[in-house]
DNA sequence: CTCATTTCGTTCAAGCTCTGGACTAATTAA
DNA sequence: TTAATTAGTCCAGAGCTTGAACGAAATGAG
């Protein structure tokens, strides 16, 4: 009843394996061919194969001779090549773009965030800027010695990722939109293709890699903006159901007789825990075209009245908890997470909101769960979802670091 | 980022091959070898020998020649061989058991329920009394000529798969019961380890297998019994959450102001459309001990009503399914799936429950998706995760037969 | 200081599996 | 009867891993 089971040639063997060695390796490093040879079962000889090749592209160095305190010939440690090859992110924003260059050692080697006004914005234009902060970013990457091998855009909205289409980004005013064509006129070719991907699954991923890390487990990323998403993150894998629309947890019902939603449904998270509802609910105007999420945006508003003690900010805050600590509910019990993290601005409402959230947390999940989740709160800034991108690129070519090796060699087909 | 990308050996490679090669039989039989050849890509020497050592291991079987129309030599058909292999499923629930053997060719070559009230019972005299039933069930298939390969075993709570163990299963009563030790015990040793999973996944699974099929993509299959649980399929794969407790839609929160539950939660799913409460808001008494879903059940005398046009009943069962729609539209947002299946006892009372969730489900999902997703009702009967449980046990084959092959001659170390 | 011991990594022949072209087999069309 | 066509097998060859033997580089005992 399963499709995906795909045949297996030498090459298909041989490009798993190096993956195998390169996870390993960065999993260790600095780590010797002989641990390797032990920790993934091949002979040594094999090892030194799969090494050597790894090397002979630049994902991998010689770090030189090791004496690991006991007797014997002393190794030599080998750890993955952070000089060589990148990974691009790429992040289009209601109110700002970003870029950030992430090398294969993880290290961010370039980040750049520019404020810029894209609702109702022409996608064009905003691309082509996007594009500019591309090509710097590359540059910059360049001047490092880094080759770029490949670039993920992180998009708001709901994306044919197959067809390179956004297909609605209500918060942009896009609606299907060939963003990736319009990338790809724009940037040189680079070893891989280019990726979409929705916003919050990427800034989910961004948390994984940059902020909280492994200890998440497995979890569910709250990323409210404008729109309130969810990143899910499984066993260290987004999970994007069938068609890549899963998480929309902005549109989870949690007042049934609430008011109606222009979804179509009523009563949904998003009427009562996005961002402008807070703001309304807390009687401050929404100004379309400031930057949100600024030093003067209203969001800064909001948390300064909530420092105050301002009574309708406190409670518009803490219904939203409420409400998000509800749907949450619902997610834990359908996903069952070890955490939940609160991301973009409940990031910053945490304080007051978290309270609610645990509160309704803490309740429906005793039959099944021994504990309620984790609940946490996001370290990242704004370009989280820029940062996850550029970790998914990085993380594909570990996971097959083929594809960066002279296509004649390992013609593996897929 | 990821953990588990293994080593691939030879011996892996034709593993997985011969899965392919198997696979691919299985969807087209019956088929030529040079066609397998070619929807494959492997060369025809590839197919050939693939071929030969599956049908050498009985698992597929030789049609004789056809000529298939056009000019040119007739090929020989090749099909899968369903007069050999086949897998047991078991099925405890409150008040039934159930064996059932599908052969490779998935046809039900064995099926027994047998009434039994396990609320309460001791686990080991409710497992002793399957192990009879199994036995039988391994008796039938041999007198058919059939091997049985493995064995799967539903089980109506939460389960720690690894261990073989049941964590909790409310409905009977159940805390911490070494399942696996106490089947393994009394069954004779089969070639593939005795496994264990939710009742929930299991009926989703059969009604992939046995019920709507394919057609349904990827669904969320509503399992009321006693408990309301889900089985989440994705892509033709159970979605299990990192631990396995994916799917508890029961203790989704459906009324944040209703009545405690058990669980710790308030106004849980469960107490508005769970069986028990469903019951008593109709007014109806749910004898403990009875069997529920006999002619003389309480579920009987509710459908009987219903018939009428009894108030109080339509009133319950329409309360439930608005509940029970709210609860679904959350896992249709968070999991995005293209059809919702009911099951259980809600397959009964579909015809007066199934409005309103309809309602609920075509509200609130018109930003995301394009249209609500379809909603039908199973068409199996009480024992679909018995039948779920053999069918996971054939797709185990068939996703690795080398597991039935001279474990001498491949190997190929996990 | 020398030699046995230990560990690291390489070399080389061998084995497993897929590939590709040649070959045989079985049928239709002319 | 012969040419054309398609199915399946045979066999040499190539890719990748294996395993044993070997050389290299260190430590420790005498």
């Amino acid at each position: 009843m399963r499709n995906e089971i795909t045949p297996v040639r030498h090459g298909t063997m041989r490009a798993r394996n190096l993956a195998v060695v390169l996870g390993e390796i960065s999993r260790r490093q600095p780590v010797s061919r002989a641990r390797l040879a032990d920790v993934t079962g091949f002979t040594k000889t094999t090892v030194s194969s799969l090494v050597a090749a790894l090397k002979a592209a630049g994902l991998v160095r010689e770090d030189g001779p090791v004496r690991d305190g006991e007797r014997g010939r002393p190794a030599t440690a080998v750890s993955v090549n952070g000089d060589r090859v990148a990974g691009l992110g790429l992040e289009v924003n209601v109110d700002y773009l970003a870029a950030c260059v992430l090398d294969l050692g993880r290290r961010i080697r370039h980040r750049h965030i520019v404020a810029a006004d894209n609702r109702g914005r022409a996608p064009e234009r905003v691309i082509g800027a996007l594009t500019d902060l591309a090509e710097r970013a590359i540059a910059a990457a360049g001047d490092q010695g880094l080759t770029v091998a490949g670039a993920v855009v992180a998009l708001p909205g709901t994306l044919d990722r197959a067809g390179g289409r956004v297909r609605t980004a209500p918060n942009l005013g896009w609606r299907d939109v060939a963003a990736g064509e319009l990338l790809a006129g724009g940037l040189p070719t680079l070893a891989l293709p280019a990726d979409q991907d929705n916003e919050a699954n990427l800034a989910a991923l961004g948390e994984l890699w940059f902020g909280h890390g492994p200890e998440l487990g497995s979890y569910v990323h709250v990323s409210g903006e404008i729109g309130v998403g969810a990143g899910i993150v499984v066993d260290g894998r987004v999970f994007r159901g069938a068609h890549g629309f899963a998480g929309e947890l902005g549109h989870v019902v949690v007042d049934p007789a609430g008011p109606p939603c222009a979804c179509g449904g009523r009563g949904c998270l998003e009427q009562v825990a996005g961002q402008e509802a807070i703001l309304r609910a807390a009687g401050i105007p929404d100004t379309v075209g400031t930057s949100t999420a600024g030093p003067d945006g209203p969001l800064a508003a909001l948390v300064a009245l909530l420092r105050d003690g301002d009574g309708p900010a406190l409670a518009a805050v803490r219904r939203a908890g409420e409400a998000l600590g509800q749907a949450l509910s619902a997610a834990v019990n359908l996903f069952d997470p070890d955490t939940i993290v609160l991301g973009g601005i409940f990031s910053a409402l945490a304080p007051w909101a978290s309270p609610a959230v645990e509160e309704a947390l803490g309740g429906g999940t005793g039959v099944v769960r021994h504990a309620p989740p984790r609940l946490t709160v996001s370290r990242l800034g704004g370009d989280a979802a820029a940062l996850g991108a550029a970790a998914l690129v990085v993380e594909r070519v570990m996971n097959d670091p083929a594809l960066l090796m002279e296509a004649s060699a390992h013609p593996h087909g897929r």
